[in-house]
DNA sequence: AACAGAAGTTAGCATCGCTCACATTGGTTT
DNA sequence: AAACCAATGTGAGCGATGCTAACTTCTGTT
């Protein structure tokens, strides 16, 4: 179940390449070379060049698919984005609304997320003006945020656009994000022993949320 | 004061070229033309090319002082992690020891830091297996941590290998961590108003450091 | 004054991003 | 069924980049 973060399954049912023209699965196919490419050679790491190759492809082809290399790295970043809110909406679903668990879980899914994928999850964050430019990608961020929200409103009793609401979202949110961000960065640290992820969120949440 | 993350200086007093050849300060010249490149242009848009340009030499040259092009990024980070740790320290410095406002201090000092540096910033903790690959760079990162380890363990009075202390500084560093990547990704937000970053930071000193 | 090595230069290779002109294909129109 | 057209592939090619190699020039030591 926590699994499926890293099954990413074929465009859309068992797609085979028909002809060496028009193989009709070329977009996906790179955006699954590519989506390999940056878990292993870093975000920077990737070229077009490689990515065609890996989908048997001439060099030229991509820009036939998308505008840009920017683009391709967009629409990976929305696939991960995608993926990343399944994840967390599913990871609350066993819980109580408002629980503590169900905020844990979430940030529990984002960390899984993050270590699962580093190249990914660094894509995702850190394309240089990535948000501004992209509404999608912003929007999706949003729809994920949108998560914790519900969560918090429910256990405070107020609307989803409550200023408290949404300040201690985003308080529990930073906290998950760096975490995450320092949990694949350095990944056993000077905190001596290996970091049990599920105490750590269970007492942030209680902490913060009882403040 | 804390506009001093900002100045960066010469490399060590006016040296001023002197010959076409052996201008003896092209490495910090070329320092700082990356550093440069990479705020404006984005940690991956930069180009070894570029920076020499800049610095008025060849392309070939850059490379009887750095072995690599992620030498040269490598050394730029470690200088920016000098810069945020002298800024770290300044900026608890006029507070007790181990108090809120302090630890505050700490935090806004590091947030400052990446708002006024976002490139430099991404670029410090965003390096693909740069920590592991660079000792000098992962030692650095400890110092700073240091300093919030530092204010946890007088106020807890505990040494400042107590897995405790440790713990609970690690919380407040990931906190501080999300948070600043936050603030440079996406501006504005969801958060309704602009965050109050000190106002936000002693909050979360409180309600963990109480808990 | 001679020399060794540090620190520049130019030339050049492989790769990459991206574009252009052309080839092939499959679906739509008559 | 034939003709056409838009979508999607190919190959050649331009300019920029990372990095190396061989050569030159400067500087400090003996």
């Amino acid at each position: 179940m926590s699994d499926d973060v890293l099954s990413v399954g074929t465009t859309g049912g068992g797609v085979t390449p028909k002809t060496a023209y028009h193989h009709g699965d070329l977009r996906a196919q790179l955006i699954a070379a590519v989506r390999d490419l940056v878990e292993t050679h870093g975000p920077d790491g990737f070229s077009v060049a490689e990515a065609a190759r890996r989908a048997g492809v001439s060099s030229a082809a991509p820009y036939k698919h998308f505008k840009d290399r920017d683009e391709i790295l967009r629409c990976v970043a929305a696939e991960a984005m995608d993926r990343l809110y399944a994840a967390m909406a599913a990871a609350s679903d066993p819980y109580p609304a408002g629980s503590h668990e169900a905020v844990a879980a979430i940030g529990q899914a984002y960390v899984d997320f993050a270590k699962a994928q580093p190249g990914v999850f660094r894509l995702v964050f850190g394309l240089t003006d990535g948000h501004e430019n992209a509404p999608e990608l912003q929007q999706k961020g949003d729809r994920c945020f949108g998560v914790v929200v519900a969560h918090v409103a429910t256990r405070r009793n107020a609307p989803e656009d409550d200023p408290d609401v949404l300040s201690y979202a985003y308080i529990l949110w930073s906290f998950v994000h760096g975490h995450s961000f320092l949990a694949i960065d350095m990944k056993h640290h000077d905190v001596g022993t290996e970091i049990d992820d599920w105490a750590f969120l269970m007492r942030v949440s209680r902490a913060i949320l009882a403040s």
